[in-house]
RNA sequence: CGCGGGGUAGAGCAGUCUGGAAGCUCGUCGGGCUCAUAACCCGGAGGUCGUAGGUUCAAAUCCUUCCCCCGCAA
């Protein structure tokens, strides 16, 4: 039985790790980023990938470095088989890389070389791609730049938004890992080396700052925003100085009459709340105001009198 | 003790500062108008004002306890 060292930390890769621990392959320790304080009140919280491990009691490390000489040495001990890294948040340095006998694997987001980075999920929806998918690779030095062992190719769903996408292919990739670990064990895996220029702009890690809506955008650019960002970190604008969320949005035909700029309400009625974009109109139809809960729009208008005119942004 | 917003009818809010009959926009139920309607008109039901104490002749409103929801910052 082939034994494993796992790395990564948040969400996706604990549900890699889940499937791992229940395969025929023998989780032997896991790694992962350090507890950090978080949430209301500033309390310790650990990862989600050392919640898992903790379930099923692995030792769990989270060295602040893992370059540090010192882990290159933990892990000759260990000497795993394989290592398998998933959104794990620290380079990987070469001594570490060179260690296990059937290599260190990632497990990537995307259909490679397309959207290298730490946010491929969200960049794939808000590009407007049709499709994305997870991508094997043997890991080298460079940022999502290794051979390519395989792939599978994921549809992405016209509501699609960051959650429920992350959600489909979180099983997707633990399969896929599995399936390729063994072909790798039996000899039968092939190593694509990857083009050397990406075929998208780098997929940055996304800040709070980056739901920020410029409504001089495109009412479609916005709409995929807005589903890119949900539920994290979520799309936003100002509404007289509060802080406004967009959960959902629907693009409209047409714009308003007359010279209307960007962002401002040019419909309100009943149910239905219209703004002008750089390019057509974006119906809101869940939003949510500063310190308050999500809200479908009509309870929204139904509180919050808003008037044909305001500016958003 | 990181900073801040909030918990009032099924929904979203106002009222709280300056204590003195529980309100608005919807929804819902019944009736009317209409060729018709998600439109309009009339009427009704539905709230221990988050919890527990305190002050007061009187508390949604002032003081204290606790619970819950949310945003920011990390």
């Amino acid at each position: 039985m082939s034994e494993v060292v796992f790395m990564g930390t948040p969400d996706f890769a604990s549900g890699v790790l889940e499937a791992l621990v229940h395969s025929e392959y023998h989780v032997k320790a896991v790694f992962t980023q350090p507890d950090r304080p978080k949430g209301r009140g500033n309390s310790l919280q650990m990862s989600p990938v050392k919640e898992t491990a903790l379930k099923y009691g692995i030792d769990v490390f989270q060295p602040k470095k893992i370059r540090e000489p010192e882990n290159t040495d933990l892990l000759r001990k260990l000497a795993p088989d394989f290592i398998v890294v998933a959104a794990f948040g620290q380079i990987i340095p070469q001594s570490i890389l060179d260690i296990p006998r059937f290599g260190c694997l990632n497990v990537h987001a995307s259909l490679l070389p397309a959207w290298r980075g730490a946010a491929p999920i969200q960049w794939s929806i808000i590009s407007g791609d049709r499709e994305t998918g997870i991508t094997i690779m043997r890991m080298n030095a460079g940022l999502d730049t290794g051979d390519i062992i395989s792939k599978a190719v994921v549809q992405i769903h016209p509501d699609e938004t960051g959650g429920s996408l992350f959600d489909r292919l979180m099983p997707v990739g633990a399969s896929l890992l599995l399936e390729t670990m063994k072909k790798i064990e039996e000899g039968t895996a092939s190593y694509t080396p990857q083009p050397a220029e990406s075929t998208t702009p780098y997929a940055s890690m996304l800040s709070k700052k980056s739901g920020l809506i410029d409504w001089s955008r495109s009412a479609g650019e916005i709409e995929r925003l807005v589903r890119g960002m949900s539920p994290w970190p979520s799309a936003y604008t100002y509404e007289n100085g509060k802080m406004l969320k967009i959960w959902r949005a629907e693009v409209t035909d047409g714009n308003a009459q007359g010279s209307c700029g960007p962002g401002t309400i040019v419909s309100v009625s009943k149910k239905e709340l219209l703004v002008q974009t750089g390019s057509g109109l974006l119906s809101l139809l869940e939003v949510q105001p500063e310190g308050k809960k999500r809200m479908e729009i009509d309870a929204y208008l139904r509180g919050y009198r808003q008037a044909e005119g305001v500016r958003l942004g």
